[in-house]
DNA sequence: AGAGCTGTTACCAA
DNA sequence: TTTGGTAACAGCTC
């Protein structure tokens, strides 16, 4: 789930939630490895009375900006989600930190305990690890070809590294690569100055395409990112990922599940060659 | 019951 | 530089 339109979506209830301005009361945590970089005190500690400045989105992380120039990062990673609910709600099963302000507080949920959050001084540390946005206007098809072109990986574990672009997993890479008939294995360096230009457009749709429909869940629901528990409806868009053995939506060839890279890759091998 | 799958990433070794 | 293996966890499906 929790790509860039699934992250993109949490950022954008949370701004809408009415959470900018608000003064943090209470921080707690119930899973300590959760807190990446600093001891569960230093973070309940230096968060408490801290005001929301903004909530933002780089790659797959939400970033809080806080008051006094304090930034928390967020990352879902495989099942993290978080939840405004009133202070007096019960604690969930899976919460694993709660920021609580006045009458209301944020939930961090996380069944499997991979997510992680980091109070940083500074955004850079974060900032600078990852690869562009690919919605940056400076990502430019040049740009893109470029940097296309001095890597002989193959095309879907680079898309997936989030130093050379930061947003994609493995849901959106499938799709992605399906819709500019490439195929997953492709060297990087091989895609020609049209083909990579397909390529950053493909990944440009299917990633709004996803944020209008706010996101894709999968499985029964539990453990959802959506803030207000609601369903991502974009599941009823993907036209390969986890549709091995159905007919390809071009040409009716049976989709292919392979592994690439230590992940699943779903492609139809008539179109993607 | 048990094996194998999963949306992510970090780290290590070759 | 690139690839593969493992690990962090827990729930789900077959």
């Amino acid at each position: 789930m929790p790509e860039l339109p699934e992250v993109e979506t949490v950022c954008r209830d949370l701004r809408s939630c009415g959470l900018i301005g608000k003064p943090i009361t209470q921080a707690t945590v119930l899973w300590d490895r959760t807190i990446q970089n600093s001891t569960t005190e230093t973070f309940c500690h230096s968060v408490q009375g801290k005001r929301i400045i903004d909530i933002r989105r780089r790659g797959k992380y939400i970033h809080i900006l806080l008051s006094d120039s304090l930034h928390v990062f967020i990352h879902l990673r495989m099942t993290g989600s978080l939840s405004l609910v009133s202070s007096e709600m019960g604690i969930g099963q899976y919460d694993r930190v709660i920021i609580t302000f006045n009458e209301s507080s944020l939930r961090f949920s996380d069944p499997r305990k991979f997510g992680r959050i980091m109070l940083c001084d500074s955004q850079t540390s974060i900032y600078d690890k990852l690869g562009p946005d690919p919605f940056d206007p400076l990502l430019t098809t040049d740009v893109w070809f470029e940097r296309l072109h001095g890597r002989q990986m193959r095309i879907k574990p680079l898309l997936l590294d989030q130093s050379f672009l930061a947003g994609l997993g493995n849901i959106y890479a499938d799709e992605s690569l399906f819709s500019a008939s490439i195929h997953p294995c492709r060297p990087a360096h091989s895609l020609s100055r049209d083909e990579s230009a397909v390529l950053l457009e493909s990944i440009r749709h299917i990633l709004t395409t996803a944020i209008i429909h706010r996101g894709t869940s999968l499985g029964d629901g539990k453990g959802n990112f959506t803030s207000n528990g609601d369903r991502g409806e974009n599941i009823s868009n993907l036209r390969v990922y986890g549709k091995s053995t159905r007919p390809c939506p071009k040409c009716s060839t049976p989709i292919q599940r392979i592994v690439v890279g230590q992940r699943g890759t779903h492609y139809c091998p008539n179109c993607q060659k």
